[in-house]
DNA sequence: CTGAAACATGAACCACCTTTCAAGTTTGAT
DNA sequence: ATCAAACTTGAAAGGTGGTTCATGTTTCAG
């Protein structure tokens, strides 16, 4: 939760300092979400936390600076988010259905999350890149992991995790960030999803 | 690939007229490709076009509408792509296969379009939105015509339609755009995608 | 040929926003 | 209690870039 400040010496040194830190980070992600990088202002920032516009540069370098120390902490929240849904004793499937209704759950609880990190791709690409890089290589381990374990296929490497990392994203694009009345529930949609995974990822039966 | 001007009383009447639009169009592509949308600039893209700032308006309502203008010509660009692909004759999995190949070497061919695109998501996001679901429910036609036909499972749906949609995305993220020496080739790409779909959307031979 | 409409031009207008800064207040270790 | 460091403040500097406009040139139908 708390912002990981890169360049050393903003950190708040005071209990007065860590609290209006924490106020403009609530404040940006709040304004950034809503209105976007570009539309989004410092004045406006600072206006919704309640300080002083001089004040946002005793914790922030720039506008970008902010910007990025949001997308870094997100993007760790994303994954710690599915990592507390798996629970030990679970077979290859199930960690990945589980994994992705969890990602639903957490991509609509979080609509604000998911648009700062897909606006990245712009305002700062190599957080982005690196966003969804990491992810790509972990879903990469589980499905190696799978296919040693006999539950998966052999020989499934990074084009099988892109192409699962896809399917999450974009369901979680429809279903969490423009779900409509009617749709199906995230246990329904990670469920569907699972069976299309099922007999493409099984090693086949003959 | 002339620009559906939708504010009617914009379009030029005389062959002078048309040739500076599509001066402006296609600096404009490369100006949006390169900064993105908010560091790209009106005068940038007239200055590369060849053409007096103030020409612009006599053309485009504003930098938004321009913009909004490549969106929907390219989305259609995209589709045609997808579309030209296509021979008479393929079997279901096959043209899945053949889709996803094209869209990669479309998006590989065309990396300006892809980043043009996805910036709509802040820029325009209604077209974005658009965007997608028209392709989504083009891809959800031919599930479903799959499993009438025998080829596919019955009973698949909008789930399925933007799992693969999400699949063939994100690997055109990163087989196309971010495409990295050593790579395997976009047919090898698209055949093990399709290896993935076969097992999971064929109906179930017990 | 002619004149009205279409088009071109670029300086200037204007709104907005990031960032700086000098001056004041609060904090907390000693 | 004291004082240096931490923090706050908001006005203003300094830029940027979208949009307008008055003026000039080109086009093309009649």
């Amino acid at each position: 939760m708390a912002a990981t400040q890169i360049s050393g010496d903003k950190t708040p040194r005071t209990e007065r300092g860590r609290k209006t830190l924490r106020k403009l980070l609530d404040a940006a992600t709040r304004e950034f979400a809503e209105k976007g990088f570009h539309e989004a202002s410092i004045s406006g920032i600072t206006r919704s936390a309640g300080v002083a516009l001089g004040s946002f540069y005793t914790y922030f370098d720039s506008k970008d600076a902010i910007f990025r120390a949001l997308v870094t902490d997100m993007s760790e929240g994303v994954g710690r988010a599915a990592r507390e849904a798996l629970a030990p004793g679970m077979n290859a499937f199930e960690v990945e259905r589980v994994a992705l209704q969890a990602f639903l759950e957490f991509a609509s609880d979080n609509k604000a999350i998911y648009r700062i990190i897909d606006e990245s791709e712009f305002v700062d690409p190599a957080s982005y890149r690196e966003h969804y890089e990491t992810i790509g290589k972990r879903i990469e381990e589980r499905l190696v992991a799978g296919g040693e374990s006999g539950e998966f296929a052999t020989g499934l490497g990074s084009p099988e995790a892109w192409a699962v990392m896809g399917m999450n994203v974009f369901l979680g694009l429809r279903y969490a960030i423009w779900a409509r009345p009617g749709d199906p529930d995230f246990e329904k949609i990670a469920s569907r999803a699972n069976v299309l995974l099922a007999k493409g990822l099984a090693p086949r039966e003959d």
